[in-house]
Formats: structure tokens, sequence, C-alpha cells
DNA sequence: TTCACGTTGTGATTTTTTTCACATGATTGC
DNA sequence: GCAATCATGTGAAAAAAATCACAACGTGAA
């Protein structure tokens, strides 16, 4: 299958979400130009991006959104229902676990673990939670492909370690961390400090 | 001067992150290779990247650490104390506040917004909050600069407006919603549920 | 002093990402 | 039926980002 750079998965997934909310209100097509208008990318660059995955609108009536949203939702193929392991039940740790269980009813964290003995064996939100020394053992027996990273900076290189000799392969770190990795491990940084300072960096300086 | 891309000033932010670190234990200078090891950048990256900002090393020594960290500072800039408002008190909202007040001792949370009476005209982590509706009234009174948007997605881009109004021009958005700006106006989104589909999808196809 | 070594700074190049711009094709109004 | 209109798909161009590769330099050993 084609490689396919993370940006272009991105917007797929940005546009996937908005042709659900469309649906529910406009008509059954919609063009390009109006889903630059609500992502703020070029039109030019919607239509790239749907070539990308072999999509093809007419010329006339521009993309059926139900057929679009369906050729998006195969390509990206994250329809079934998929588990998640997170690690660190503290402030942000269980802010994470309430947005996810909310939301998305695809996916759903399935195992939590922590160090504190108040977290540890019980059920939050639906995520059952273990000590994170047996965090090798519970793996083991789920197939669980992604993690998630949000504990303390210090132990974020540990827990990526154990994650990644449990065979997962596709991480989420909430710590400020620089994470080693072997390279065929995908990680997506989620650095909430250097987000805030980005922001104010350019609060002040023009782009 | 001179304009700088946001992903320059993002890893500018990295270097000065881990040079804090790294001058806690280790010498006095540091090697381009060291930061890229550190980071996962190159170091031919790294080094491109001092130069945006002016500061040369030796090519015995590298990098004076302690001078290297006083150049980013002075090139970012936000050293002195600078306060943010937050729009949003829920879960996610109050797992930011807890983040940001507990660790940089530069910035500050000065002000928060909900909808919820138990939240209103409490202080909550040494920021004051208030009624959405008294936004105008109190962002009047002080000289915020960056606002953060942590409210469900609907409203998102009121709360973005309302800020823009008062004159705030960067702003972190926490929800998935593609905010309809000014393009004068900074703006970092934080799409929690996007990184994780990304994820998934990386999990299962290689890059 | 001189040489070997390891690092910087950077021009040139490559790669990646985005935009431009237009031929093509479908539809509508007349 | 035909012209006018408007979107798409895409080759080509441009812009942005990253990498290559090497001259120049400073140090330390001999």
């Amino acid at each position: 299958m084609k490689k396919v750079s993370s940006k272009v998965v991105e917007r797929l997934l940005i546009y996937r979400r908005l042709l659900r909310l469309y649906m529910q209100t406009d008509g059954p097509n919609i063009y390009s130009h109006q889903l630059s208008r609500m992502t703020g990318f070029s039109s030019a660059q919607v239509r790239r991006d749907l070539m990308e995955i072999g999509y093809f609108g007419s010329s006339a009536h521009g993309y059926d959104a139900e057929e679009l949203l369906k050729s998006i939702d195969e390509f990206v193929n994250i329809s079934e229902d998929f588990s998640i392991a997170l690690v660190g039940l503290g402030q942000l740790g269980r802010a994470i676990l309430d947005y996810f269980q909310g939301h998305g009813p695809n996916l759903r964290i399935e195992v939590g673990f922590d160090i504190n003995p108040q977290k540890i064996d019980r059920v939050i939100q639906g995520c059952r939670c273990f000590h994170v020394d047996r965090m090798d053992e519970v793996l083991k027996n789920t197939n669980i492909l992604v993690g998630i990273i949000a504990v303390p900076a210090t132990n974020a290189q540990d827990i990526a370690d154990r994650f990644i000799s449990n065979g997962i392969n596709s991480l989420l770190n909430y710590t400020p961390t620089r994470l080693q990795l072997p390279p065929h491990v995908f990680v997506e940084n989620i650095d909430l400090m250097n987000s805030i300072e980005k922001a104010i960096f350019f609060a002040r300086r023009p782009r």
C-alpha cells in the first residue's frame, strides 16, 4: 500500500470529522472549496489530499459526502474497536481518560497503569487499572497497539521502552521528554509547555 | 526583526528545555551532536537552528551551554512573567491549569472563565474564575495576550471571537474545531482525538 | 612547529510540501 | 443544441524544510 505522510493523514482525519458534522445538517454533496473554508487549508490542498486516497468527485457536484466519508474511513481503517493503554493516572492522565472514553465510540482505553495504590485494581471510566510493575504481564494478554504516556517527564523513557518491548509501536507522549526510539516506532509528542511557549512567542512576533 | 518559522521556534524551545537539564549535571559546553542525540533532530539541523538566532559556537568546544541558553532566552524573550486566560474549567481545563501552574515559573494562568456556577468567583490553583459573560469586562483590565480554549467544540469559535475582539492574538485551541481567524492571529491546535487517530493509523501502517 | 582530529558554519543540493494554473468535463439556462 | 459557468484532477512551479558535504578553524599531541 502506498505510503502517505503524517500530514496528509492528519488532514484526512480532519475532513472525516467535518464530513460527519456536515452530513447532519447539509446536503449530500460537498465541494473542495467548502472543505477549504471549514479547515483553513487551500482547496487545491483538499483535492490533492483526496487524490491520495483515490476518491474522485464529479466536476459538477463536487464530492458525495457520504461516499467520501466512507472512502476516508476505509483508508484510515480505524472503524473497528481499538484498544489503547494509558500509563499515568494523575490529573493529566485522568483528563485524557475522560476525554477519550467520553467521545469516540471506536476507540477505548482498555487498561491503565500507575504507581499510586489508590488507583490500582480499580476500574476508572471503564479502564482497568494496574500497578506499573505489571505492565509486561497485562500487555501480554491483550492486543493493544497504541500506548499513551502521561507520567512525570523523568519516567517517560522507561515507560516507552516497556511499551516497545511489548510490541507496541505507536505512542502518544504527553511529556516534554524527547524519547529515544527505534525507527519503526511512531510517536506523536503532545508537549503542552512547548505549545504554550510557542503561543507566547507568536503573541508578540509576527509570522 | 527577522521572521522565523514556527518549526524553528518549536525546536529552539526544546533545546532551551534540554539545556537547562544538561547544565545541572554535565559540563559547561555542549556539541551539536549531543543536542542531536537528545532531540532526534540531525546535528546539521541543530546548527542551522542556532544560526537563526545568531549564536556562534567554537569549532573546538562546541557551544557554551550557559551562553547558548541565554541567547535562546533572549531570542524567545518569554522570561518575564506572562499572563494567560483560560476558558473552560472542566476536566480538561483543570488538567491544563494544574499542569501550567505546577511547572513554569514564568507563565501563569491569571484568569479563568466558565459557565458552571460552582467554578465561578472562586480561585482555583491561583486562577481567578469568572462567568464567561464577563470576559470582555475582565480582559479589558489585564494585559493578557494568550488565550486557551478548553470548552466544548461547539462553543470554541464564539470564545475565539471574544478573545480576538479583546485584542488577544495568540490562541491555544484544545478543541477539534477548526477556528476561522483573521490572518494576524496565531493559533496552536491541540487536537487530542486527531493525535490518537493518527497514532492508531500508524500503528498498523509503515511510514 | 606541525599534523591529525573533531567540530562549526554554511553554500549547494535534495526532499517534502504547498500552490498555481489550466485542460477537462458536467450541468444549467436559453 | 450550445454557450457560459463552475469544479475537478493534475502537471508544473514554487516555497519550505531538511540534509549533504566540506572549507575553515582551534586544540592538543608529538
